[in-house]
DNA sequence: ACACCTATTTTCACCGTTATAATCCCCGTC
DNA sequence: GACGGGGATTATAACGGTGAAAATAGGTGT
């Protein structure tokens, strides 16, 4: 059954409907400064725009104006990532109410990292107006492409030897704080297992956090007790089974992730031992699930939503061309104290 | 430092180099059917446009087409069930690679529940073909407008008393698997903890589950042993020490949500009781994390995925008026068996 | 040489909106 | 009564792309 959409009502018919020009319209519509319109004509047209129920195109303003009003929130996260990833809907949250405040909307565009940089159409597409790219890769080139060509670009993650402006969570600090508390709980012999492959630079800092607690307490620094996470819960019991069998024993681990942590925990439990009793434990995320964990687990609280918030805003008025008087952004994190370390 | 963007290349510009009208042009790039050219204006066309890397302007398709080529993603869910839905992301990928396969991309949309409607604008303003709604709403009067209207809409989540098709997961058959498994261990008394508040649908769906894999097997219905949950661990953890009180007490549990399961879990074992031994539990969701749970959680696994996917393509064999040869389509799940029913 | 086809390419108009410049009209002023 | 000055409104031309119809070119048959 071929039924043809209803008309659009546009500009024109609101126009006809109020005995005005097109261009009136649009003046009082827009309430374009500078202009007078007399009291009768405003509510005419008004009206008219009213009882036709008429919305502007965007497809026109789009044209005219060479703007999109859309920002792209491109993830360059593996797909195994994403999917544990219990972090991802609060920062995308934030991210959409802080577009929203601006009249922006946000167009989402999950990208293989392997295959790095699918997503500069959207922008010689005029799909949007800007990016906000999350999880950048040292090897993205139509990242630093685009960039030289000036195009908004805002990183969720840092990028090192690139200016391009990012807003990131101080996970370096964040990893510090957490290790700190442990070391506080008087351990000593203090493993680590990463959030994803040292690769990235997410895992780097949290690992560098590690380190730098542990020399300011004057601690030696094991490689033994250094071990790769790669986002899932699998990684972490795998990593955990290793950490166990280092001797002398460990007394506490700081697992980057609150997900690997979950694996890590399994671990733990299956080769009878027990937290924080034999093993103190600390994560990283602090998702919602944490409280929860048995037993509930320390973790470091990140400003999930804030961050998604931030990025959005910040990319929005490089777009708009107001300046930034700081190009880029770290938030703190905070220490969640729960049984799991105590 | 006032830097004026670079100026787009436009398709006049590739007209210019290639000496050839702009319509020229547009017939190559778009391989128009019916129209002919000569190889030699085609390969000075194609080279003109890869050396000035030309890509068409959306803005331009959009207004003479009077299509957006974007789907929106509308996201009715409450943010605290957005915070802690780790099964949100699969579903949100599923739904873009199906877009992106057609050609679409994807506009992501949260929306309070109780503002109702406030997405109709993406629809009046052009910014979208087509609307796909997860979590739809009875009290949604914007929907049904915008149905009536004929908008293509896809509906993820079911809505009784309408005939906007739908995808959904087949949650009925679910729960009834689900408590099947635990008839089918001995359990006489079996308790059930909602993912939702019963006003959901999603929820009521779950529900009618369990009361039909009792009724099924002749045990009473207890309402008693009938409680909410509002997707949270909170919530779980709060129903299910009002489930622990009931005497008889119960010896199994039907968590219709693996999140809400995690606190129930907490609260058993607070009370000192065993799981799977004095208590049998089975969630539903199968997030990732459910395998490492303690101990591992029977529960539903749904296929997320391919439910994001399948209400992409589907929504947008819609738009492009193809027709449907069944309007709705309900995804099967599958009971994965751990210990915790064990 | 002329009419006629077909292959190839162009002209022109339009999609809906906004920016710019121009017009119209009314009023006060000299 | 002509003139200047605003306030209120409109005509026109873009923006970048596509589609219908027309125009041009290059043969062919007579």
């Amino acid at each position: 059954m071929p039924m043809r959409p209803a008309k659009r009502t546009t500009s024109r018919d609101v126009a006809k409907l109020a005995h005005v020009s097109r261009t009136t319209v649009s003046f009082i519509l827009n309430n374009v400064p500078g202009v007078s319109i007399s009291a009768t004509t405003r509510k005419r047209v008004l009206d008219a725009a009213k009882k036709l129920n008429y919305s502007p195109n965007v497809a026109g303003k789009k044209l005219v104006s060479g703007k999109s009003y859309t920002i792209g929130l491109v993830l360059c996260q593996s797909p195994e990532q994403i999917f544990t990833d219990a972090f991802l809907p609060q920062v995308i949250l934030g991210v959409e109410q802080a577009a929203m405040q601006q009249g922006f909307h946000v167009l989402l565009k999950p990208v293989d990292p392997h295959d790095t940089g699918g997503y500069a159409r959207l922008i010689t597409e005029n799909h949007v107006d800007g990016i906000l790219l999350s999880g950048p890769r040292q090897d993205d080139t139509a990242l630093m492409n685009l960039h030289q060509r000036r195009v908004p670009i805002m990183l969720m993650g840092q990028l090192p030897k690139t200016d391009i402006p990012f807003v990131d969570v101080n996970a370096t600090a964040g990893a510090e704080l957490a290790v700190n508390h442990l070391i506080e709980c008087g351990h000593e012999r203090i493993g680590i297992i990463t959030n994803a492959p040292l690769g990235y630079t997410s895992a780097q800092q949290r690992r560098d956090g590690y380190m730098r607690a542990l020399k300011r307490a004057k601690l030696p620094v094991d490689k033994a007790l250094i071990k790769e996470g790669n986002y899932t819960p699998a990684s972490g019991f795998e990593a955990m089974k290793q950490l166990l069998q280092v001797t002398p024993r460990l007394t506490a681990v700081f697992v980057a992730s609150d997900v690997v942590a979950m694996g890590a925990m399994l671990a733990i439990k299956e080769a009878g031992l027990r937290i924080p009793k034999d093993i103190a434990l600390v994560g990283f995320d602090d998702i919602p699930l944490a409280e929860y964990y048995d037993p509930p687990l320390t973790t470091i609280r990140l400003p999930a939503f804030g961050l998604g918030w931030a990025g959005g805003e910040r990319l929005i008025r490089i777009i708009q061309g107001e300046g930034l008087n700081d190009a880029s952004l770290l938030l703190e994190s905070k220490l969640i104290t729960r049984q799991s370390s105590l």
